[in-house]
DNA sequence: CAGAATATTGGCATATCATGCCAAACTTTC
DNA sequence: GAAAGTTTGGCATGATATGCCAATATTCTG
């Protein structure tokens, strides 16, 4: 398995990463390559795992999760015990997108997605701040969004 | 336009969240419609916006951009004309995945994805920080990765 | 530098899929 | 309860995906 990649690689993750639904056709003629060897690399790039998946992005306005927060949370304690029990609930809730254990002020930071502020404010009293792990939540909240970009940078 | 969608738009926008690329046949197959009207339905969401495009999903690790990093920005002025040219500069980074204004402690929050953690300096060093907009930058590092999701919530 | 081994490509054939159209079934409205 | 409007399912057609094979390009080796 080659994990080096050229340029028609790097090119074609560029052009799926903006549109994932392309017809390998098309995507055939904009690397430069006929659509046989096209489909090959693309498949090569599946099974290794450097194309994880293919998802359809939803407007977050227009399905009641236009608010994205992001909140920085303390521990009571540091301890695997507590960490684990932490992520199990972190991964239940479907409006945590993502979340990350950090070094220094705080314990974890994650991005949070609802509707609205009320609707942020009503997760993090009511489901957030009872996870028996969590001592504080700290949160800036977004007025605007100046940008969003679904694209990796590629060397 | 409909913009109330039912219980079946719903199940095909958690479907397409899933997989982006599945053939028409099973997407139908799977919300229990036939092909003809499963299409139709598709086509109205991507219409309406509420399917806003389709997506490949990379492995950040294996493409070098195994690190995410949550950067909180405060501003020198709050006036928006330094605004304005932080959302120019703050576009023009391909790191920079999401960014935000906020109010409270900090001005805007980012959230930023490079290589590793000596890619991430560079990039606050040479870049965020030469941004004349900028007086100050707090980044908490991210040691672990818990959850990371790509669905959107839908009530 | 030559020759062989290997990897990559392009074209073809076939099965699957997307998509427009129309009649039938269902829902809503008055 | 009838009529208008909406949604559905099936069919036909054109496009696409995909496996296979020969030809080409690339790399390795002596």
């Amino acid at each position: 398995m080659t994990l080096t990649l050229d340029a028609i690689d790097r090119h074609i993750l560029r052009v799926l990463q903006r549109g994932g639904r392309i017809s390998n056709v098309e995507l055939a003629r904009e690397v430069g390559l006929s659509p046989s060897p096209c489909l090959r690399r693309v498949r090569l790039l599946e099974e290794a795992g450097i194309i994880d998946r293919y998802v359809a992005v939803l407007d977050p306005t227009k399905v009641g999760a236009g608010l994205t927060v992001f909140a920085r949370v303390c521990f009571r304690t540091q301890d695997a015990e507590v960490t684990l029990r932490f992520a199990e609930a972190v991964r239940r809730f479907p409006e945590v997108m993502e979340c990350y254990l950090t070094t220094g002020e705080c314990d974890a930071v994650l991005r949070i997605v609802t509707a609205d502020l009320h609707s942020y404010w009503r997760f993090q009293a009511d489901h957030l701040t009872r996870i028996p792990s969590v001592l504080s939540v700290k949160t800036d909240v977004p007025m605007e969004t100046l940008k969003r970009s679904y694209e990796l940078p590629l060397r």
